[in-house]
RNA sequence: GCCUCGGUGGCCUAGUCGGUUAGGGCACCACCUUGGUAAGGUGGGAGUCGCGGGUUCGAAUCCCGCCCGGGGCUCCA
């Protein structure tokens, strides 16, 4: 809470209009009040009556000393940006009101929620003016980073540059044909938003048995079901193969981390994200929201030579942690509790870190592609601050050329963050929404704050610049964007369906009959041994409605065999893909080694995992109806 | 956090200006059906109507608080 205290010859004040829906009843009538302390008043996020009480007993001292016993309780939202909720506000400051009464004192409030003129004549004593600042008693303070608080004040100039270089102030920017940075940039700029519905991804998740909610964990923290768990971890691994194909270190490093700790208190002070915070005996901990303090505290007890630069970090977290506000959490699109691959990559100067840095924008690329998103289904957006973008035209230039479609720009006159350059993919879902999969920033603070320096080839000690980059994004994220995409193929006539590698099950197959049973068991255990997922309906189901639970499973290939395989040995299969609503004519018929080098090629070497279920479907259980 | 909409067997839902045993579909179980590419038939079991409190002779239904989900807001004393 903030208290501006004014000791007045007298305050004339008028309110004028209602500013919000909960305001206070009040007459539009003019009040003066003569020889009174007048505290404007401002409720801060997590004030509540004990700060209330705090406060007047504060205020109270010095009355006895000004020899006033009048005051005029003012609300006055302009001492903070970091305001309490109306209600809540309001209700601190008639427990205020309450209190100073019961204490003796002449009281007076102006109505909430109102905009007021007034004028005051402030007394011109050393003691008639002062600023008070009453925070909770410990135990309850939330911990605002100031970054958080810097995010809100920053000012943003905005361009689209293109492919060539050519840098376009965004409202002189002709978005024909760019329908989708257009969303992206007003959804960046402005935050319209118009969405009435569920989003696509969240209804995908439960009925294909990936994940769910767990309403017994906190809010944004979720189960994975086995298809899910599947899909997850083939993804897990895939990122983590191609950042140690690019040559990066993996470790693992501790989940929490003391909060009292002087790197780490200054540093989340520079990072805008809300954390878990746990009590343990006497100890104050918080839950990791990214790898970076596990990988700079590992880094800064190693003896590093600028032959060994640059060097490449890896963790995936499982999980980071970030406490979003609950209103801010939809699906798998944003969690509390996420998988985030994270590299760091430490370099010894600015043309190192540069080429390192286009290095991995070519590696996020193509992480991208193996999970099937292609730069079709992505936006570019990099940000930087004014002076960086002056040293570094060309080379900032060479990333658009590279991703060879135009990208947002958010230019910053000064730095309010820990890195002067930036990137980030933006997915734009079914309802408009955008969020960042990959991203990459060049920072040039952390390796003094974490004391991580290298010896030069003159034998001085230096620090390196610190990239950070998540070539993939959080894990959660790819797949909510992966069902996203499905969902909007679907709109566009194309059968929704996973790349074939995440597909939990690749291949089906349905005997006509029991009498092919056993034929049918057969084929499965031939399929794989080649490294297929593969199951079989052997329940007592008709073929058509087998055929149909297997299409709304988005199953890839579907094999029915009955009499005319058993003769011919050759298959017929049910092609996926080449389905179109409505348009029949999607069987193919095809020899099994045909089948498996189809697959093969499709799947491209990606990772696999065997069928964490039963193959038989009569003995496999519904997690989600 | 605030505003708003919602929460009814495992899932989707009807019922909601108070009034019989809360109705249906999917799924599950049993039986019949043994089939050729998106729902075969009959029967059965399964419900703290999100949780707690209140009003009432009587609450899924009205009131209050809380929890969970979706959407919106970041304005403002």
């Amino acid at each position: 809470m903030r208290i501006l205290q004014l000791h007045s010859n007298f305050i004339v004040y008028k309110p004028v209009r209602k500013e919000i829906d909960s305001a206070e009843d009040s007459e539009r009538v003019e009040r003066r009040f003569e020889d009174i302390v007048v505290l404007f008043t401002c409720v801060e996020e997590g004030d509540d009556e004990r700060v209330a009480v705090k406060a007047v007993d504060e205020v109270r001292e010095h009355l006895e000393r000004l020899k006033v016993n009048r005051i005029l309780i003012y609300p006055y939202a302009h001492l903070s940006s970091n305001l309490a909720g109306p209600s809540e506000a309001l209700r601190v400051m008639r427990r205020m009101e309450e209190y100073a009464r019961e204490a003796g004192l002449e009281v007076y409030r102006a109505p909430f929620g109102w905009c007021k003129e007034f004028s005051i004549s402030v007394k011109g004593h050393p003691l008639a003016e002062q600023l008070r600042i009453i925070v909770p008693e410990e135990g309850r303070e939330e911990v605002v980073s100031e970054a958080l608080k810097a995010e809100e004040k920053i000012k943003s100039h905005w361009f689209i540059l293109s492919p060539g270089g050519e840098l376009t102030p965004i409202d002189r920017f002709n978005f024909a044909g760019y329908g989708k940075l257009e969303k992206f940039a007003r959804y960046e700029m402005s935050k319209v938003r118009a969405a009435k519905q569920m989003p696509a991804h969240v209804t995908l998740m439960k009925r294909l048995e990936i994940a769910d909610h767990e309403p017994a964990s906190d809010l944004g923290n979720f189960k994975w079901y086995p298809k899910g768990r599947l899909i997850k971890a083939l993804i897990e691994e895939f990122v983590s193969q191609k950042v140690i194909e690019y040559g990066a270190m993996e470790v693992e490093t501790p989940i929490m981390y003391d909060f009292g700790h002087p790197s780490l208190s200054d540093y989340l002070h520079r990072f805008p994200a809300r954390q878990y915070l746990l009590k343990s005996d006497d100890r104050s901990l918080f839950l990791r929201f990214s790898a970076c303090f596990g990988q700079f505290l590992l880094i800064h007890n190693s003896q590093l030579s600028y032959k060994h630069l640059p060097i490449r970090v890896y963790e995936l977290t499982k999980y980071s942690f970030r406490k979003e506000k609950s209103g801010e959490l939809a699906g798998l699109r944003r969690l509390r509790a996420f998988t985030m691959p994270d590299c760091h990559a430490l370099c010894a100067d600015m043309e190192q870190a540069k080429e390192e840095f286009l290095r991995r924008f070519k590696l996020s690329i193509s992480v991208l592609e193996g999970l099937g998103l292609t730069k079709d289904d992505y936006e570019l957006a990099i940000r930087f601050t004014r002076d960086f973008y002056e040293e570094n035209r060309d080379f900032i230039h060479s990333l658009v050329d590279v991703f060879g479609k135009p990208a947002l720009i958010e230019m910053w006159d000064e730095r309010f963050f820990y890195f002067v350059l930036k990137w980030e993919f933006n997915f734009v879902d079914s309802i408009d929404k955008a969020s960042a999969l990959s991203t990459d920033q060049i920072d040039i603070e952390n390796a003094k704050r974490y004391g991580i320096t290298y010896v030069g080839s003159d034998g001085e000690r230096r620090y390196p610049l610190i990239l950070h980059c998540s070539p993939s994004g959080a894990i959660e994220r790819d797949i909510y964007a992966l069902l996203e995409k499905a969902y909007m193929d679907m709109g566009r006539g194309k059968p929704p369906m996973l790349p074939l590698w995440l597909s939990p099950v690749q291949v089906r197959v349905i005997p006509v009959s029991e009498r092919f049973y056993e034929y049918a068991e057969n084929l499965v255990e031939k399929i794989e041994g080649y490294n297929v997922r593969v199951d079989w309906d052997d329940r007592q189901l008709t073929l058509q409605k087998k055929v149909r639970e297997a299409e709304m499973e988005w199953i890839p290939y579907i094999i029915v065999v009955g009499e005319r395989e058993v003769e011919s040995d050759i298959l017929t299969v049910r092609d996926r893909s080449l389905g179109r609503p409505g348009e029949p004519g999607r069987l193919r018929r095809m020899r099994l080694e045909e089948l498996i080098e189809e697959l093969r090629v499709k799947v491209n070497g990606k990772p696999f995992k065997p069928l964490p279920l039963p193959k038989k479907l009569s003995r496999r259980p519904r997690f989600y109806s």
